[in-house]
DNA sequence: TGAACATATGAATAGATATTCATATATTCA
DNA sequence: TGAATATATGAATATCTATTCATATGTTCA
């Protein structure tokens, strides 16, 4: 490990061993992986969306997402875990919202880059 | 099918028709999703995080990140077919670039979140 | 032209994950 | 307390995906 791949190695060592020193660490790279991955699933995508608005209860997201309670309950623990949203109780319903503002930020760049 | 999940959804229902009024459609939310997939991934990261520097061979990445050229390679179509990163070519090589100022500016957000 | 180099790609495999189903937990109210 | 409601969760399954391996494509240079 470690060697060379091929010639441009030599070539380029310089830029190779910037890029290198310029990486943040490894474990913040596989955080940020692991944030995006949150993201990159079209039911979680949804019930962000749903919590731009207003907080919901989990019977609420499933009816407008047309999905069984189970499914969005699942998916909202992925979201919490993530530290994407958070919860209250009240009575027998649970309303989730939003944990933070970078989420709206994530999402607006996001779609400039998809309608385009 | 759209027939309610439980009581709440009565209560709700304003709260309910809002958010469905304001959700992009499903196509961009979609593609939105199939977006932060393409991020969602640490080899993915590293690579975009490589090309923050400066355009790269795929040589050059293989040994940055200790990886075989056939697995960067196919990551590379991955970030190709997303329109993130775009590649011209030259002798036996092939250079890799970013395609898109909204990529760091998603990246910046998201590893503020992870930071906190 | 032939050999070495640089990259791309198809098939196979192992690992990850979203949904479903059944059921558990917790709350309200008669 | 018991029934109904709202949510959470474990197990199973089907689907997706990242890497590996083998090999094809394309370029340079002697």
């Amino acid at each position: 490990m470690g060697s060379d791949i091929c010639e441009c190695n030599a070539v380029h060592q310089d830029v190779i061993e910037f890029a290198r020193a310029n990486m943040p660490e490894d474990e913040t790279l596989y955080d940020l992986a692991e944030l995006f991955k949150v993201f990159g699933d079209t039911t979680r995508v949804k019930i962000l969306c749903a919590l731009f608005e207003s907080e919901m209860c989990v019977c609420d997201i499933s009816l407008l997402l047309n999905m069984t309670q189970s499914s969005i309950s699942h998916q909202l623990r992925v979201l919490k875990n993530a530290k994407l949203v958070k919860n209250r109780k009240e009575g027998k319903s649970v309303y989730y919202s939003l944990n933070d503002d970078h989420i709206k930020h994530i999402f607006e760049q996001g779609l400039d880059h998809v309608k385009e």
